[in-house]
DNA sequence: TTGCTTACATAGATAGTCTATGTTTGAGTC
DNA sequence: GACTCAAACATAGACTATCTATGTAAGCAA
């Protein structure tokens, strides 16, 4: 079985937004699914990660929230990606491209 | 003039191993140097990170550090792999691809 | 001797994840 | 209808690893 890792410092934001973009309106639960496997079981957010971190990018404006119902009729937030929260998004894959890319050219030199 | 990025957290160690692995019995100078030319100047490491990462992984037994002079007569400290800094390194590399490769899973989609 | 630089070093700040725990609420069961 | 279980959200505190800021020692040059 595979080992499950942990979300890397500083990318957790960004894998949000990005499962938000892919589609809107899933609550938190299902924003964890999400992550968990679009990254092929992978990686694994935990709960006291993934609140904490949208309810940042509710007040920073990245994101809108709407208490709503699930289809199993349980109360739950559905997030939304703002305009904001789009050019922030473009703006942490260009970060994290770049950064990942210097890695990749310290790790695989000629 | 190309902004410098941090280097993300849990990564430091395994580019200074690879670093070593590339060109053995460097200083800390040297070492900061390497990563930085190596990754096209994207990547800085600052010294009040790298040399606590030098103390820990020395303490660790991955490296071997033995004090000399430099070119310009001045005294540092040279390090070079052990087998367990070979292995260590591996093992990171092993696992910071898995989880880019994940990263790139969520990135990517349409 | 003054100043500049190299090289190493440490303390404390900071950021962002996790673990652990707790609350509310709906659904199913006896 | 009391009880249990799970979904969904939430918060506090721990932990890790980077950074900033600062300091020291030593060599060289003016």
């Amino acid at each position: 079985m595979p080992a499950r890792d942990e979300i890397p410092p500083g990318t957790l934001d960004m894998l949000i937004l990005r499962t938000l973009a892919t589609r809107t309106d899933q609550h938190g639960f299902e924003i964890a699914e999400s992550i968990r496997h679009g990254s092929d079981d992978v990686l694994q957010v935990e709960e006291g990660s993934l609140y904490p971190a949208l309810q940042r990018m509710l007040m920073k404006g990245w994101l809108v929230g709407e208490w709503g119902r699930t289809a199993e009729n349980r109360r739950a937030r559905y997030y939304r990606l703002t305009a904001a929260g789009r050019k922030r998004l473009e703006h942490e894959v260009d970060a994290y491209r770049r950064v990942a890319g210097a890695i990749a050219l310290i790790l695989r030199p000629a």
